[in-house]
DNA sequence: GGCTTCACG
DNA sequence: ACGTACGTGAAGCCT
C-alpha cells in the first residue's frame, strides 16, 4: 500500500529551533533547527514507513498573497540568522538521505502541500501531513490526516476528521471559516477585531461560514459583536481568503517524483558525525549492524582470574597506574552485591571474581596501598562497596565520573557509556541496555559479564588521559585534584560511618502522626460531605472547586491546582482549607520520613547510609539520596521533631551542626566588591534587616518584621537571579512593587548591579560562567533568541558563581577537616553535609576543642574580603544541635 | 513515566 | 506579550 508523507519544512524547522537550546558543532555551526528537523524526519519516517516523502518550503518573502493584501505576515520578525543559515543545512540532509524537497516561487509550502495532498486524497492513498501550523488541517480528508507537533518537536498529535471535530466541533474546511473570523496575528490575518477562538467557534457552530455569518448578523449575540462584524465584512472575507491554501499550484512534479525507498547510511553517517548528531549518528548504525559489536570489543583478551593462576599476574602491579571498576548487582553500593571486578592496563585486561580477588594478596596489597595509583569510575562507590567485602581500597588517583562531570557539570549523563559516547570514537553498551531495566532485568554471568566489564576498564585507561588533559585545558585541574577527588573520599567516609536512627523512636512518632492523620481525614470528609481520596489532587479540586464553589484562583496543565500556595489564599473562605494543608503537611512527614526513613534504616547497625551523589548538581552543589539526608524537615516544629530521631552511635556522645551563616550572600559581597554590602557584613549587621533600611530607607529601629520579611525575599531574589515577576510570586505582591523593591536594592548596591551586569555580558562572551574555584558551567542558551530561554540562561549566569562558590567553599572545608581533626586528637566523626552546614557525632568531652577546630577550618577555608562565619550547636540529638 | 506537590539549602 | 525565581529528591496519583 502506498503511503505519502508531507512534510511542512518551515514549520517544523522554526519548532525544532525554539524548542532546542542554540547547540553548534565544533566549526561553529548552528545546528539545533537541523537537529530537531532531522529528529522529526527520523521518527515520522520510522513510524509511517512511507512510500513516498516531500518536503516543502517556503521560498523567498513574496507571495501571490502579498498582492492580495500588502500587510500579509507583516508583523513577523525577521528570521533570526541563527535560523535561516540552517535551511541548506536542512536541504542537504535530504539531499543526503535521498528525500525530494520543493519551494516554488511567489508560493508558501503550505501550497504545495496542498495541492500534493488533493493528489492524493484523489488517488485514495493515505496521506500525512507533518507541521505545527492549525492551518492545514483544512486540508484533513477521509485519507489525508495531520500529524501536529505538540511542545517541542519530539511530541505529536494526530488530526484525523473526528479528532478536529472532537477539539473544535467542525470539519476541516471551516477551519477557513475560524481563521476568517479570528485571524491570525503570526500571518497578519485581521480577523474580525474583538473575535477570538471562542466567540468564532461559537459563531460556526451556529451558522457555519463565514459568508453565513454575515447573512445573519443582526441575529448575532450581543450589540458589540454585531457592530463589529457588521463594520468588518469585507475583511472578515479576505481574511477566509488568505486563509485558503490552495490545491492547484502549478508545480513541475507529481506524486511519482515523490517515491522514496530507504536511506543509504553509509552516506549519512560521515554527515551526521560532521554535524556532531551523535544520538541519531547511534540509531543509524546500530540499526544497520546486526550485533552490537564494538571496535574495541573484537580483539579484546581476557584474561579471567581464577585462585589456580592468579600468581602469575602478580607481576601486574609493578605499574604505575592501572585502571579498575567494581561491578554491582544494583545502584545502591551499600547493599548491592559486588559480581566481579576488572583491572586494565594499556596492554592487559584481567577479569576477577569477587572470590578470587578476596584471596588474591597480591591483589589487595596493592589495593590497599596509597601510593599505587588506580583509575576509577565513581571511586566513591567502588571504595564503599569492597569494604563491605574486606577489601580496603586507597589510592584511587583518578575517576573517569568525577572529570567528567567537573568538564561539563550540565551534561546529563556521567555513566561510562555516556563518557564514551562523548569522549571516545567508540561506543560501549549501557548498563541498562545490557542488563535490561525494571522487571526485564536480568544477571549477566560468565563470558557475557566478562566482556561487558573488561570493555568499561579498557575504555577507561583511553578515557583517563583524554580527560586530564582536557581538566588541564580548560583550568579544572586544580579543582579536580585539590578538591572534587579528595572530598569524594571524605564522602566515602562520611557515607560508610552512617547516622544513628532511633527506632522506636520513629515509630512512636508514626504512630502519633498516624492518628492524627485520622482525624483529620475524618474531619475533612464530615466537611466536603464526601469521602474522597485526599492526596489525588484531581479528587480533590473536584471537591474544593466543583462541590463547594471555592474560586480557581491557579490552574495546571492537567486541572485546577491545589498547592499550598493557593489553599493558603482560599483558607479564609471554608474551614476544609486549613485541614487539608494539615493533612498535607502530616502525610508528608509520615509517607516520605517516618516510613521513608524506616525502610533505608540498615537492620544491621541500626543506622542510615545514604549516598552523597557528587555529579549531578549543575552548580557543583551535592546532593543526597536513599534516603535524601539534606531536606529533612526543620522549618514547621511538627516535622522537625523528625530530627529528634537522628542521635549519636555511641553513649555520651553529641551531634553537633556547624552551619555557615549566609555564606552565599557573603560570597556575593566579595564577588561584586559592593562596598555596602561589605561594610554591612565586617559589622556584622543582621542582614535582612540591613537591607529592610536601604530599600525602605528607615532606621534599624524602624525596620518592622513585614520589611524584613520583604527585605529577605529580596536577598534571595538577587542571590537566585532575580525578576520582578519571581519576587511578586514569593511575596505575594504586585510586580511592579516587586520592581521597585529590586530597583531600591540595586540603588542602594551599586556594586551588586554592576556585577550582575558583567557577569551576565561575560557569559555571552565566554559562553560559560566559572565559581571561585574555576568551577564551570556552560550557557548554551545565553544568546537564545527565544526569550523564556535566553532569560532563564541569564538568570543561572547570576545565580551559579554564587551558589557554586559556595559549594566550593564547604568541599574545601571538608577535604581539610579530616587531618585537622587528626591532628586535633579527636576522635570525632564528620556524618553528613546539608549546602552550608556539616553534622558530626563527637565524645561529650571533645565538645569545646571540636567547636573550635571545626569554626576554625570552616572559616578559614578560603580568604574573602568578608569574613565568613560559623554557628555551632551540639546536642543529643539533630534536633537539639540548633 | 509524567505530573503535581512538598521537603530542604 | 511572553511567563520564570536558583539547586535538589521523594512520594502519590494517574494514564
Amino acid at each position: 500500500m502506498d503511503k505519502l508523507v508531507l512534510i511542512d519544512g518551515n514549520s517544523i524547522a522554526f519548532r525544532a529551533f525554539y524548542a532546542l537550546p542554540l547547540l553548534t558543532n565544533q566549526q561553529g555551526t548552528y545546528t539545533n533547527a537541523a537537529y530537531g528537523f532531522t529528529m522529526m524526519l527520523m521518527k515520522v519516517l520510522e513510524e509511517e514507513k512511507p512510500t513516498h516523502v516531500l518536503v516543502a518550503f517556503d521560498a523567498g518573502r513574496v507571495t501571490f498573497r502579498h498582492s492580495d493584501y500588502e500587510e500579509y505576515k507583516g508583523k513577523r520578525d525577521k528570521t533570526p540568522s541563527e535560523l535561516s543559515e540552517q535551511f541548506p543545512l536542512i536541504k542537504k540532509i535530504l539531499d543526503t538521505m535521498g528525500i525530494r524537497h520543493h519551494e516554488l516561487d511567489g508560493y508558501e509550502a503550505d501550497d504545495i502541500i496542498g495541492t500534493m495532498a488533493c493528489q492524493g486524497d484523489q488517488q485514495k492513498m493515505k496521506t500525512t501531513i507533518v507541521t505545527g501550523d492549525k492551518d492545514l488541517l483544512q486540508l484533513v480528508t477521509e485519507y489525508v490526516t495531520v500529524l501536529m507537533t505538540k511542545k517541542g518537536v519530539s511530541d505529536a498529535q494526530r488530526y484525523d476528521i473526528a479528532e478536529i471535530d472532537q477539539r473544535y466541533g467542525l470539519t476541516p474546511k471551516q477551519i477557513i471559516d475560524l481563521k476568517g473570523l479570528m485571524g491570525d496575528s503570526s500571518d497578519n490575518i485581521p480577523g474580525v477585531p474583538g473575535v477570538g477562538e471562542k466567540t468564532a467557534l461559537k459563531l460556526l457552530h451556529e451558522y457555519g461560514s463565514v459568508e453565513e455569518v454575515l447573512a445573519h448578523i443582526d441575529k448575532l449575540p450581543g450589540k458589540k459583536l454585531k457592530e463589529r462584524v457588521a463594520e468588518h465584512q469585507e475583511q472578515a472575507k479576505m481574511s477566509k481568503q488568505l486563509a485558503t491554501i490552495l490545491c492547484e499550484t502549478p508545480l513541475d512534479f507529481d506524486l511519482s517524483d515523490l517515491e522514496y525507498h530507504s536511506f543509504d547510511s553509509a552516506k549519512v553517517a560521515p554527515l551526521f558525525k560532521q554535524l556532531e548528531f551523535k544520538t541519531l549518528l547511534q540509531r543509524i548504525s546500530s540499526a544497520d549492524e546486526e550485533l552490537p559489536v564494538s571496535t574495541q570489543a573484537k580483539d579484546l583478551t581476557i584474561h579471567h582470574i581464577t585462585e589456580e593462576n592468579f600468581a602469575k599476574w602478580d607481576s601486574l602491579f609493578d605499574e604505575d597506574q592501572l585502571s579498575l571498576f567494581v561491578e554491582m548487582n544494583h545502584p545502591n553500593y551499600h547493599r548491592a552485591e559486588v559480581l566481579a571486578l576488572a583491572l586494565s592496563s594499556e596492554e592487559n585486561h584481567l577479569y576477577i571474581p569477587i572470590s578470587v580477588a578476596q584471596k588474591w594478596e597480591a591483589f589487595k596489597n596493592w589495593l590497599a596501598d596509597p601510593k599505587k595509583e588506580k583509575c576509577a569510575y565513581d571511586g566513591k562507590g567502588a571504595h564503599v562497596a569492597l569494604r563491605r567485602y574486606g577489601l580496603l581500597a586507597t589510592g584511587i588517583s583518578f575517576d573517569v565520573m568525577l572529570a567528567s562531570y567537573l568538564i561539563n557539570p550540565s551534561e546529563s549523563g556521567h555513566e561510562l557509556s555516556d563518557i564514551v559516547t562523548r569522549k571516545l570514537d567508540a561506543s560501549l553498551p549501557a548498563d541498562e541496555d545490557v542488563y535490561g531495566k525494571g522487571a526485564k532485568r536480568r544477571q549477566l554471568e560468565g563470558e557475557e559479564l566478562a566482556v561487558h566489564l573488561t570493555r568499561k576498564t579498557e575504555a577507561m585507561v583511553k578515557l583517563q588521559s583524554i580527560l586530564e588533559e582536557e581538566l588541564e585545558n580548560t583550568g579544572l585541574s586544580s579543582l579536580f585534584f585539590q578538591v572534587e577527588l579528595p572530598v569524594s573520599h571524605v564522602l566515602a567516609e562520611m557515607e560508610w560511618q552512617g547516622v544513628k536512627v532511633d527506632k522506636e523512636g520513629l515509630q512512636e512518632l508514626g504512630k502519633e502522626l498516624s492518628s492524627r492523620l485520622k482525624e483529620l481525614t475524618s474531619n475533612i470528609f464530615d466537611l466536603a460531605g464526601t469521602e474522597f481520596n485526599i492526596n489525588s489532587p484531581k479528587q480533590l479540586g473536584e471537591i474544593l472547586f466543583d462541590r463547594l464553589g471555592l474560586p480557581v484562583l491557579k490552574k495546571t496543565k492537567t486541572g485546577y491546582s491545589t498547592s499550598a500556595d493557593v489553599l493558603e489564599k482560599l483558607a479564609p473562605q471554608h474551614e476544609i482549607v486549613e485541614e487539608i494543608l494539615h493533612y498535607r503537611q502530616v502525610s508528608k512527614l509520615i509517607s516520605t520520613y517516618v516510613e521513608g526513613l524506616m525502610k533505608e534504616r540498615s537492620e544491621d547497625d541500626g543506622k542510615i547510609h545514604t549516598r552523597f551523589q557528587q555529579a549531578i548538581a549543575a552548580t557543583g552543589r551535592l546532593s543526597s539520596t536513599d534516603p535524601n539526608l539534606q531536606n529533612i524537615p526543620i522549618r514547621m516544629e511538627e516535622g522537625r521533631r523528625i530530627r529528634k530521631v537522628f542521635i549519636p552511635s555511641q553513649e555520651n556522645w553529641l551531634l553537633l551542626a556547624a552551619d555557615y551563616s549566609q555564606i552565599e550572600l557573603r560570597v556575593l559581597a566579595h564577588l561584586s566588591g559592593d562596598e555596602n554590602l561589605i561594610e554591612a557584613f565586617h559589622s556584622n549587621m543582621d542582614i535582612h534587616t540591613k537591607t529592610a533600611m536601604d530599600v525602605f530607607d528607615v532606621e534599624a529601629d524602624d525596620v518592622t518584621p513585614e520589611m524584613r520579611r520583604h527585605a529577605k525575599a529580596v536577598n534571595f531574589g538577587i542571590v537566585y537571579g532575580i525578576s520582578d515577576y519571581g519576587l511578586s510570586q514569593n511575596l505575594n505582591i504586585t510586580r511592579k512593587e516587586a520592581g521597585e523593591f529590586i530597583e531600591r536594592y540595586l540603588e542602594s548596591y551599586p556594586g551588586v548591579r554592576k556585577y550582575m551586569d558583567d557577569i551576565v555580558k561575560k557569559a555571552k562572551q565566554d559562553g560559560y560562567v566559572t565559581t571561585m574555584l574555576d568551577r564551570r558551567r556552560y550557557l548554551p542558551d545565553i544568546n537564545s533568541p527565544n526569550f523564556n530561554r535566553r532569560s532563564f540562561a541569564e538568570r543561572t549566569a547570576m545565580n551559579t558563581p554564587i551558589q557554586g562558590s559556595a559549594a566550593d567553599i564547604i568541599k574545601k572545608a571538608m577535604v581539610e577537616m579530616k587531618s585537622a581533626l587528626d591532628e586535633a586528637h579527636l576522635s570525632a566523626v564528620m556524618l553528613l553535609q546539608v549546602h552550608d552546614e556539616l553534622i558530626f557525632e563527637a565524645p561529650e568531652e571533645e565538645l569545646e576543642k571540636l567547636t573550635e577546630v571545626v569554626r576554625r577550618v570552616m572559616e578559614d577555608a578560603v580568604e574573602l574580603t568578608v569574613p565568613l562565619r560559623v554557628d555551632v550547636d551540639a546536642g543529643k540529638t539533630w534536633y537539639d544541635a540548633k
